[in-house]
DNA sequence: TTGCTCCTCACGTCACGTGAGGTGGC
DNA sequence: TTGCTCCTCACGTCACGTGAGGTGGC
């Protein structure tokens, strides 16, 4: 039997380490005095000791220390598992820590924005339900995909074939948990109520003559191609947009537009993040 | 201006966290509403919020982002410290679970506690004041292993010679802050008061006829031979040797001699933990 | 008897999250 | 008017460290 002071040194824990690990529950003294409160401590509780202060060590959760604890055939298997996660911690913020340099040194230099006019444009779009926090997932992109498709082969075949490249607009449920998502194709004509197509709620309307601003983030940039991080920082470009709306004196309410930019190939090579600045004067 | 739960929004940050920030100093409410409370933020805030987002996700402290944001052209340079210290971190985790499952390895299979008797045998060893806490380093082991030959030479020349290996007991001092360390070699014929050595303070005593407890540790031993992490667990053969003499009813209080072992050309291979359990029966 | 150890609160750490209870703004 | 947002406490998290103030044991 020893005093905590002595099973301190002997096991290389400090007492106020051992009170708690008491409290908790993880290493109970051998006795304690029921009138000092003294507690006592014995040799063969040094092995235990010892193993908390090894699992400690590792870096593992009191939790986790007396999972091993409790069982002891498991050991290896949650020692490698807690590596494991340690692991994928780390890559995980090796990770964040390189794409936060590459935002950063985005934020440094300063994005261009462009402002331009543009003539009134009648538009047809696809409305489709998304959740707004959901990840884009690769069926949901092949969702949008086939409507965009789906409704420019149907104006094609009603003579008003897509006048330019398409765009999407978001609007937040009321709320704000679902939203919906509209796949726009600019038109030549306007289209009647009479224009349907099969499987796709539409919607039309007419963007007034207008002046815009623009920031063109494009598919090479690592900060826009690189695999989704899960609540991605803004982009900055979108931070110059917000800027530049600012100085503009907009408040950043009006809709906004992402319309696709294609190569000569014809591939998606970029998307005009564009909002409108006002009319014009 | 925006309110708190906009600004949330388009940075991305909780209004929980902009509250907290604004607190801390970091991201002060462009204005706050006197009489309400309410806190309105600028879209010119928008960078520095982003900015803070970026290096929490990180990994870094809120006083080391308040640094970044403090000294704008040392981003790049703080954020590169900043991984190397995360880098530095968990290479140090993986050597402490590496370590640590060794050792685990070691706790779980028995280690081998040999019992002999010892005749009595008496000794002569010089004194070195050491701080207990202090790393081994080279300089201190080439002090030990310098006090340890000029010993054994004054003997060898005293017709005295060593009778055996050397072996080192250790001494707290009173205050528990330093301690003496003995570095003793065995002599066949005791030694009086008369004989000294310059340079050495000596002392000298026999040790009685005993049994002892002994555990070898193997310099081939990786928990042994590994670079000496600051404050190491308890060997497995330690443990081994608290509970040995638990078990034989001896408390661990009795003095710990560590008993050179050398291998067939002379080398130091392993050393013995050496404890007396009680006289011979 | 004097130090030393041991005891039990209580508070601080870090960056917020989670309610509780109440009010302002559309 | 009803919801919704916003406000300010206050508490919890995690594994202890750091005193404060008081007592037991040699």
């Amino acid at each position: 039997v020893m005093t905590i002071g002595q099973f301190a040194h002997a096991s290389g824990l400090s007492a106020k380490a051992l009170r708690f690990y008491g409290e908790k529950g993880l290493l109970i003294p051998d006795e304690v005095d029921e009138v000092t409160g003294y507690r006592r401590y014995a040799p063969a509780q040094l092995r235990r000791a010892a193993m908390i202060r090894v699992l400690r060590r590792m870096g593992m959760s009191l939790p986790q220390v007396g999972e091993v604890l409790d069982n002891p055939d498991r050991c290896d298997e949650l020692v490698a598992r807690h590596r494991d996660e340690v692991a994928t911690r780390y890559a995980a913020q090796e990770e964040a820590i390189a794409l936060g340099r590459a935002t950063l040194a985005g934020y440094d230099k300063p994005f261009p924005v462009e402002t331009r006019t543009a003539p009134a444009q009648p538009w047809v779009a696809a409305v489709l339900d998304v959740e707004p926090g959901a990840p884009q997932t690769e069926g949901e992109s092949a969702r949008y995909n086939a409507a965009f498709a789906a409704l420019a082969l149907a104006l094609q075949a009603a003579g008003n074939a897509p006048a330019g490249p398409f765009w999407t607009t978001f609007h937040a449920g009321d709320d704000g948990f679902d939203g919906q998502l509209l796949l726009c194709w600019p038109v030549s004509q306007p289209v009647g109520p009479d224009f349907t197509v099969d499987g796709l709620r539409l919607r039309h309307g007419v963007l007034p003559e207008r002046r815009e601003a623009v920031v063109r983030l494009s598919f090479d940039d690592p900060l826009v191609a690189g695999d989704p991080s899960p609540d991605p920082a803004p982009h900055p470009g979108l931070l110059a947009l917000m800027e530049h709306l600012d100085e503009a004196g907009r408040a950043g309410g009006d809709e906004v537009r992402q319309v696709g930019v294609l190569d000569e190939d014809g591939t998606p090579c970029a998307v005009d993040i564009t909002v409108t600045t006002g009319p014009i004067a």
